[in-house]
DNA sequence: ACCGTGATGTTCT
DNA sequence: GAACATCACGGTG
């Protein structure tokens, strides 16, 4: 089942939490492709120093204030980009970053986009996953509830929360357990 | 296996 | 002009 707007509309950490088992899917020309979200980072807009929106409203930032289920996608080290939901209600500027999935439909699409073998190397990572599924600069604001991205319910899985990946920048927001992972996944981004 | 490094473009100061 | 929510590759063991 598609996950409905209300989904996105609650706060980041339990829609981060939340995602977790959730089936990731995009339907482009070149065909379908999707993963189960197995690592996720909430992002908490005003009271996180990690967060893109910390300080406020910018032409990059600006879909984090539209309501939940749309996409923000950047461009990250000028070569990667990393897709993210928007959650929460309209104003309030909280996101969720996709950090990795385990490869399940159209692999053979993801191989050839990421030109490698390995399934392990398919979307064990933020910029990894975006590259499989075939994410552009052109998602940014995406609608979650249309039929090219979207999320469907998938599997139950034990969750556990860790600090998030590289935002040693970010003082004190560092050392919260804002990332929620599956418990004993082999395709995690570390 | 692990570690170090370099690539590359947008955003914000 | 610096910083950046990353990844691939080449070196060494």
């Amino acid at each position: 089942m598609k996950l409905e707007r209300e989904f996105y509309l609650r706060d980041g950490l339990t829609v981060a939490r939340e995602l977790i088992g959730k089936k990731l899917v995009t339907n482009l020309p070149e065909g379908l492709t999707s993963g189960i979200i197995i690592e996720t980072e909430a992002y908490m807009g005003a009271i996180d120093a990690a967060s893109h929106a910390y300080r406020g409203k910018t032409e990059r930032t600006k879909i984090f204030y539209n309501a939940g289920g749309f996409v923000y996608v950047y461009l990250i080290y000028g070569m990667y980009l990393c897709t993210n939901v928007v959650s929460n209600v309209a104003n309030v500027p909280e996101a969720v970053l996709i950090r990795a999935l385990k490869p399940v439909n159209g692999i053979e699409l993801m191989k050839s986009r990421r030109n490698k073998k390995n399934l392990r190397e398919l979307c064990s990572g933020p910029g990894k996953l975006s590259q499989a599924l075939g994410i552009t600069k052109n998602f940014y604001g995406a609608d979650l509830c249309s039929d090219e991205i979207f999320i469907e319910t998938a599997e139950d899985l034990c969750v556990e929360a860790t600090k998030r990946i590289n935002v040693e920048y970010a003082g004190e927001a560092a050392n919260y357990l804002w990332r929620f992972v599956a418990k004993d996944n082999n395709f995690l981004s570390v």
